[in-house]
DNA sequence: TTGAAAGCGCTAACAA
DNA sequence: TTGTTAGCGCTTTCAA
């Protein structure tokens, strides 16, 4: 104790308080000396706001959600929150929210799993504000953000006819996925306003196993496709190497390309063309709305803002 | 208010508390139709136990340690603990720990991150118990676990010795490095006692791109190994595609393995034999170590627990 | 600008 | 087995 009360050392830990310089510096220093560091769990209590932001993670690995999970808690970090992560369990999907939600998270960011209503409810009961990355839950409360998934099929459709192709077939993401059934309406609509026959459909999941599957399915095909839109750069990965297990080659005999750009669709190996998804843009913009929300207590405005993809041209797509 | 007091609700929730089985369900009926959740912040308060548990994370991406993180993250969430992520930033490397020593997390889990031994200091000074996987950090009390690098090294030179290679090269892992330093002593040593010739070394990174450029260094030198053995997977994929680059087959000219077993080395591209982690045991073991540590409030015992690592052969090292 | 005092939601020691 | 009470470390009125 060096004389001043309980409210000064507070005070001087907070940069907008009213309190002389002369005695901040003597409470900082002090502070610095003793290896004092201010509780954030007892301020939370008062203050009602803890400063924590929950991520939503899927038990399934994705290089892209990895990416994403890495840079959004970059941004939250550096914009003064901390980040909790929630694992969604297959058995239990709720449990990581509901804890979440007793450790008083002011925020939730959701870019991946598929969480129950129930889960969702509970945060707008609870004032959890709500963040989705490139998805759409219908009824809730929520501002999103992410890739024009329209557009995105529709750049694909633009370039691979540029490119002389004719003959399309597109390796759809999980089923009820609205990022890959978006891309598909682009894709499909675009060509038939260029004149070109409709593309095959191939149902399909978000990763590389299943790749491979697709690229057997469409070897099986009777009309043979020339170009292949992957609703995503790891499946786009996994057709790749499917075809040439098959002794095919790609660009030669199968033009293929996805969306994402993730770091292995720029391995030499494979060298992917691909739509980019502008992640730095998204994320920032994600963190900086959800942050504000939560420091101003505003509701969301139901917002989606979406973000042209930009192509990237490599090799998997020029003989 | 259902006439009971306030503690009465404390000890419904509190699964050894001494209540009656009947007053229990009451509370908790009541408590789940109005929807109210025990505040874990509120209660880490007296408890001085915040359930938090932090985990460093490098900026850089990585499959091993994308999957590391979401491991622990599950097994730590099974146990009850609440995880906090730590993006530890170049600019500022103590920033993140500080902040969690804020939240009172009651431990640390160290994969992979550089951190100043400032931030670690803090850390001991502050109660939190450390975990360190795959490393070791010299004067620090906490336990480690991981694989035995200097056995993957062993087996990796038994191995390629009994496929009859005798020129063999070594592809370092980053400077100083305590995993790809204990892999290469592993690795020298048994060719040296199976009377084969020394191994070249070449200096490089725990990344593709360093992989790339070091397949170029590789193909210059005036002694062309027939065998490659890398500190990690993504580095072998990376020298795979290099060689690849400059026409060369792999495994017809160069047998390439690596250490770690991350998704990509399965694909067919690849197909890379490599020295599998046991990554559910490390992970199972250093979360459990923690916890339990945290709750019996007990010291690190410094122990190292090493296990053995398991070789995967692929296609990469059989012509 | 400062200090005193109340109280955030909970747990634990004590008494009944 | 229960209720009463004190207090965890902080912020925030309210007075001075």
């Amino acid at each position: 104790m060096l004389g001043v009360s309980q409210s000064t050392v507070s005070r001087a830990f907070n940069p907008k308080a009213s309190i002389s310089e002369k005695k901040r510096q003597m409470v900082l220093d002090a502070a610095n000396k003793l290896g004092y560091t201010p509780n954030a769990i007892a301020r939370s209590l008062i203050s009602n706001r803890s400063g924590l932001v929950a991520i939503a993670l899927d038990s399934e690995s994705n290089p892209m959600y990895d990416l994403q999970t890495r840079k959004l808690a970059n941004a939250i970090q550096k914009r003064g929150g901390q980040v909790v992560l929630c694992p969604i369990d297959k058995d239990d999907l709720d449990l990581a929210i509901s804890r979440a939600i007793e450790y008083q998270v002011d925020g939730l960011i959701i870019a991946t799993s598929r969480l129950t209503s129930r889960a969702i409810a509970q945060c707008e009961k609870f004032g959890v504000h709500l963040s989705l990355i490139n998805r759409y839950i219908e009824g809730v409360t929520a501002n999103c953000v992410g890739l024009d998934n329209l557009d995105a099929g529709i750049q694909a459709a633009d370039y691979l006819a540029g490119k002389g192709f004719e003959r399309m077939i597109y390796v759809s993401g999980d089923a009820g996925s609205m990022t890959s059934e978006e891309r598909w309406k682009g894709f499909s609509k675009r060509l038939s306003e260029l004149g070109l026959p409709a593309a095959d459909y191939i149902q399909c999941h978000y990763n590389f196993e299943s790749g491979l599957q697709a690229a057997n399915e469409i070897l099986a095909k009777p009309h043979q496709p020339q170009a292949i839109f992957c609703a995503n750069d790891i499946l786009a990965l996994g057709v790749i190497d499917g075809l040439r297990q098959a002794g095919k080659n790609v660009p030669k005999d199968y033009a293929v390309m996805g969306v994402d750009d993730i770091p292995m669709s720029n391995w030499p190996g494979y060298s992917l063309t691909t739509i980019q998804q502008p992640l730095d843009k998204i994320t920032q913009l994600a963190v900086d709305d959800l942050l504000s929300r939560i420091q101003d207590e505003k509701e969301a405005s139901g917002d989606y803002l979406m973000h042209p993809g930009l192509l990237i041209e490599r090799g998997s797509t020029q003989v």
